[in-house]
DNA sequence: TCGTAACTTTACCAAATGGTAAAAATCTTG
DNA sequence: CAAGATTTTTACCATTTGGTAAAGTTACGA
């Protein structure tokens, strides 16, 4: 960005590599705001001033984590085939997010900080990757639906219903553990429970 | 807490209400760390050292706030009857949770901006208040599947779906706002869905 | 291996922020 | 109404924080 388009050395891909994996922890816990510069230094081992000649300003970070983090987050929702048996796609996207949810919860704790507080930072890129995408997926949906393939429901509220399911188990992870304190057991239930729950809604 | 258990005046009854439905607001959308003092005071037309002399400080809001929230906030839970038609019960409490998803949305997030980010100031609050709770209501519920009455299935991962359903129109405002932009029915379509899923999960 | 470009470190700064001190204003009550 | 208590305002302060300047160090191609 700063520099007029050359390509990056491999320090230079190693470094911000670094950094993003540091940022994206502590932003994912405390917020954009509640994140300092010297947090994120320290936890990557670099100082301050390094991590403004690798990224402009704290601001150019974060939105880097989003920008990349939206593609690796839609791509299960656009690997739904229309072609495909319709009970069993949808069950498939269901079982990658959960396997999403326990692989990066950080990934999705970020992106819930960032709605939650409004998407002051995504917005714009909602509206112009998300909705397309998603508008398809709910119309690919709605022709199963007619062709008496799963059961008749609105498929906006379908796929708000998968988000909020899936993405809950990492969300609200230390609420769960409180309340469910059996470590083992507890992703393989919330599997089967919710494999089980999206089959029931969806059968004919 | 500073005064030590004098009765409060009319006009500190009144400015701590005003405090507290600010920075509630600012809480919800900014987070704690992104909430500052000048902010609150602003938003409640007060000066910030008129903050801290009804509160002693930042925190001390946000734990008031936190407090406060966690009464509301488990009410309907406590309110699901162990004698009453169990499917009626479940669904009743549903539709609680999506009024109050509707009616409270700032509590809702301040919640979950609280869990998210690992529970630092509620975690205790968890255990001590909400632990129990749970856990009688899931005797409830389990009670009412082996009865036959509901179809059988794991207890607190129901409840935790109810909760991320429900809790998920309010957190996800942003992004439901842009993908389902039909502004006047989106409520009513929501409860519709809601209603629907669960019965045809519970049914057994 | 030498020179230059890429990278790192030290020392710093201005603004923002949580909070304090104490004077000024207002309210309450005998 | 007068006196004391309560509440509000003004002026500050120490620390934190995002970011800069520039000197020092390392990597790397010719």
């Amino acid at each position: 960005m700063s520099t007029p388009a050359r390509k990056p050395s491999r320090i230079q891909t190693e470094n911000r590599q670094r950094i993003r994996d540091a940022a994206l922890g502590l932003f994912a816990t405390h917020g954009f705001r509640g994140t300092t510069l010297d947090q994120i230094a320290d936890a990557c081992g670099m100082h301050k001033p390094n991590l403004i000649y690798y990224y402009d300003s704290k601001e150019a970070i974060h939105i880097d984590l989003l920008n990349t983090l939206m593609e690796e987050w839609l791509s299960p929702l656009d690997a739904m085939n229309p072609d495909g048996e319709p009970l069993e796609e949808i069950l498939d996207y269901i079982r990658r997010k959960m396997e999403m949810s326990r692989l990066y919860p950080r990934e999705s704790r970020l992106f819930a900080n960032e709605i939650v507080q409004g998407a002051p930072r995504m917005l714009p890129h909602l509206e112009s990757t998300l909705k397309p995408l998603f508008d398809k997926q709910c119309g690919i949906i709605a022709k199963w639906m007619k062709d008496g393939k799963i059961a008749e429901m609105h498929p906006a509220h379908l796929i708000f219903s998968i988000w909020a399911v899936t993405q809950h188990y990492a969300d609200f992870e230390a609420q769960i553990a409180v309340l469910l304190p059996g470590d083992d057991k507890r992703a393989r239930g919330a599997d089967q429970f919710v494999e089980m729950m999206f089959r029931k809604v969806l059968t004919p």
